[in-house]
DNA sequence: AACGAAAATAGTAACTGTTATTGTTTTTAT
DNA sequence: ATAAAAACAATAACAGTTACTATTTTCGTT
């Protein structure tokens, strides 16, 4: 049987209030500040927790720590080379790609991610 | 000034002579195997050097270790749920998607890489 | 072919992101 | 209010990867 947190509760509140796309560590730097004896392992486990439920996103960015978003229509990211930010790219969701992936594959397609990497607006042109 | 190593050697081949996206260990198992004393430290360094030069290419596929792939036309790639393998898929690449996500975007975009999950052929339909 | 500087290696320690463990606190149905 | 279940804080452990150091290999020059 499931029991709320403030811990949770906070957490997602944090993320829903950020476009961002944190990494775990940033998460707990703010919930520190509101809750200053929270631990990393609560975080870790909390994220994970509420990806496996679908209620956040895990976004896997080829950085070295996975990246969460609290937005959870489908859509795409672009990782920058510049800043190493992770931003929403404003292009429509392709659902269609999952089935052309069946098409002839032989797989059995649940989803797919798209990552862009390049430089975000405010690196490009600059280096 | 560059010079070449018979590690180096043996390990490209090894990727090239597979198409399992293996990992690291994988790689410095096979290595191993004709190569007793070959070090984990220069599998590493090396995978990452050949990636970094572009004559390999580094997978990002969400699981724990980085894939590596001795095939470097674009392509993109499945990550089955069932056996954990990554697999080609067989769909064109699609260079347009630069273009569309450049568009409104206001990034610069070098790249992207596409990845479905699901279940590949020999999984799909089992469980 | 031998020499020597630069590059690469083997072996190992260290580091980073993440998960597991354990004893305590919080939540919630009764 | 009680007590069982769930979540927690703190910390240890773990996996994948990188860094370090002393030794070996490569290869241009002699």
């Amino acid at each position: 049987m499931q029991k709320r947190s403030r811990q949770r509760d906070l957490l997602l509140e944090i993320l829903r209030s950020t476009t961002c796309h944190p990494d775990a560590d940033w998460v707990f730097a703010r919930m520190r500040e509101q809750m200053p004896n929270v631990s990393l392992g609560t975080v870790y486990r909390n994220l994970s927790r509420l990806a496996e439920e679908g209620i956040i996103l895990k976004l896997d960015v080829g950085q070295n720590a996975d990246r969460f978003d609290g937005c959870i229509n489908p859509h795409y990211h672009l990782a920058c080379k510049g800043c190493g930010a992770v931003v929403d790219m404003p292009m429509a969701y392709t659902p269609n790609l999952n089935a052309a992936a069946e098409a002839e594959s032989g797989c059995e397609i649940e989803g797919h991610a798209l990552l862009f990497y390049g430089k975000c607006p405010s690196c490009a042109g600059s280096l």
